[in-house]
DNA sequence: CAAATTAAGGCAAACGTTTGCCTTGCTTGT
DNA sequence: ACAAGCAAGGCAAACGTTTGCCTTAATTTG
């Protein structure tokens, strides 16, 4: 073989590059690189094929956009990614995607509906293959996407307007498995801990924590409950902590429907002085990797987050089919 | 199952229909959206904005990549993003690129060369702006873009190859001001902790601190130091505590060259019952977010990550300029 | 009044692809 | 021998933009 390496000055190649390099047409050259059989003889073929690896064509993504108005990018919407959570799925997102021949486009919604239209519609044109929707909120380019039929999937909250494929966990289940856990190790009257507009997810893990009480004979006016509001989950621990505390004090135990309700609820107890799970076990869900080292004292009941992406792609795989 | 909606009802608007619809051609309006003065009347300009008004007409940006070869998005080429420091750099750049009105592509090359370098390559045929390269690794295609001169922006860590703009901070300096620290609450023998494989910024940083402690007097057989190796820092903090310990007990004072070896190193302490900072103070970089609530034992040198997104923009904004 | 300038806007050629249709030979079947 | 079929591959029209150049008419200048 005496290929010399590619130079680096070289322009982009560009199918008229090759074809003329191969003395073919540009028709024959994209058939060939698409692999379209039967369309060209062997040497033909050969001949391309050779000139593609000596001039290191790749197919431009952008004309190939533009002619077939479609594309292999697929946009990833999400809230505030500084969340751990967040980080998690967009991490295993992207890594699926990648894997399946597609890259990812990040977009920052800060929970904003007006943000995640503006992102929908740029997007749009962008011809992207479809959309991953990570705690959406309601919005009129939501609505607008979906009514198209155009490729979408929930993830971690169902789409707050029906339909839509989703991947997620059951948030129900996973607040009732919270109540058995604190039950189960003595702990009488268990508190929950929410943001108050609630996200449907975390909403679900609210109210499967308290059916379940009420399951196993807890009366409702019973169950402490508290909420607050705000941007941060961290923040909003710390806030509907206080709350709590200051109408009843301490529980024995704390259900946050998420770890970073739990980090800021610890902060209050550590200010406080309770001991974590001494004076107070906490229930958290996520399973942050970085419970095990910074917050051994919260039970943290694991999403894997990690398997997400796949299960994303397998459904995005779908509504492509 | 999901039922798959209608498709296709508002299909989007080009030029071509906007023209149509005005009753102008294309080139007109082309030149009347692009804010290309003098060129027609005001009248037709009012008609024009109408038409563009009604129909919802946005500029396609592949369509104008294609042409112009150039497009408003932005390559962020990251290690690793489920490391704090490197979501917070994500989202404040994300949100940087956003207000100066560009997308991010977001590319996680897991510190692998190949994959940064097949990343950049795809990134160059999609005809990106500029690339952002947190930490980047040297690779032939990274020699390659810079070769060619593209925008390019490197983070935290220098270009491994010289050369290309930079946004991140004083690494030696912050190296020194944990030496400081230390040396000022009376520990007398500081250790350090650090990847074995050294990322140019975390060895500045070890090297910051290794020089300002001769220099306020210690031999350099005096300090202690302990490396580990692996993909994650968090482990790497927990396996270099453990040969530092092993080696000589555990220190009054330990220097991590990042907040998520000092995380490693905490859990070892932990595990052994060693107080933190009673016992050892520990000085670590980055200032995550989450140490005010979940590591309140450890000191950390901040790095304003959330700013790193402004600056980014001002380099790249030089680069184009 | 003729010539020159300017204002307003259309034409058409790119940019890199894909693909329906056409052409040109050559091989068959009858 | 002649039509039919097929293999191999070129032509050209899109997709949505941008922009250099052209045309027309109106206005200014000499």
């Amino acid at each position: 073989m005496t290929t010399r390496p590619a130079r680096a000055e070289t322009p982009l190649a560009s199918l008229a590059t090759v074809a003329r390099a191969a003395g073919v047409s540009v028709a024959t050259v994209s058939r060939i690189v698409n692999g379209k059989r039967g369309r060209a003889s062997a040497e033909t073929v050969a001949r391309v094929e050779q000139a593609v690896a000596r001039l290191g064509y790749r197919p431009n993504p952008v004309g190939r956009a533009l002619k077939q108005r479609a594309s292999r990018v697929v946009a990833l919407l999400a809230p505030n990614l500084d969340n751990p959570a967040m980080a998690a799925i967009a991490v295993s997102t992207e890594a699926a995607l990648r894997d399946a021949g597609y890259v990812t486009i990040l977009c920052d919604t800060h929970d904003r509906a007006e943000l995640q239209d503006e992102y929908l519609a740029a997007m749009r044109s962008q011809f992207v293959a479809g959309y991953v929707m990570v705690s959406a909120v309601a919005s009129r380019g939501l609505e607008a996407t979906l009514r198209r039929g155009d490729p979408m999937v929930f993830v971690a909250r169902r789409s707050p307007l029906g339909g839509g494929a989703f991947v997620g966990i059951d948030d129900r289940a996973a607040g009732a498995e919270a109540a058995d856990h604190l039950l189960d190790r003595g702990v009488a009257r268990p508190a929950v801990l929410m943001a108050a507009q609630n996200a449907s997810s975390t909403g679900e893990r609210a109210a499967g924590f308290i059916a379940r009480l009420e399951q196993r004979g807890l009366a409702p006016q019973e169950i402490r409950r508290a909420s607050a509001q705000g941007l941060n989950h961290i923040e909003i621990g710390y806030a509907a902590a206080r709350a709590l505390v200051a109408e009843g004090g301490w529980p024995q135990g704390l259900f946050c429907v998420s770890d970073l309700i739990a980090y800021g609820a610890y902060r209050l107890a550590r200010e406080a002085g309770v001991a974590v799970p001494g004076d107070c076990r906490m229930v958290g869900v996520d399973g942050n990797a970085i419970n095990a080292w910074l917050a051994p004292w919260l039970t943290s009941i694991r999403i894997p987050y990690e398997a997400f992406g796949g299960h994303i792609v397998a459904q995005l795989g779908q509504l492509w089919g």
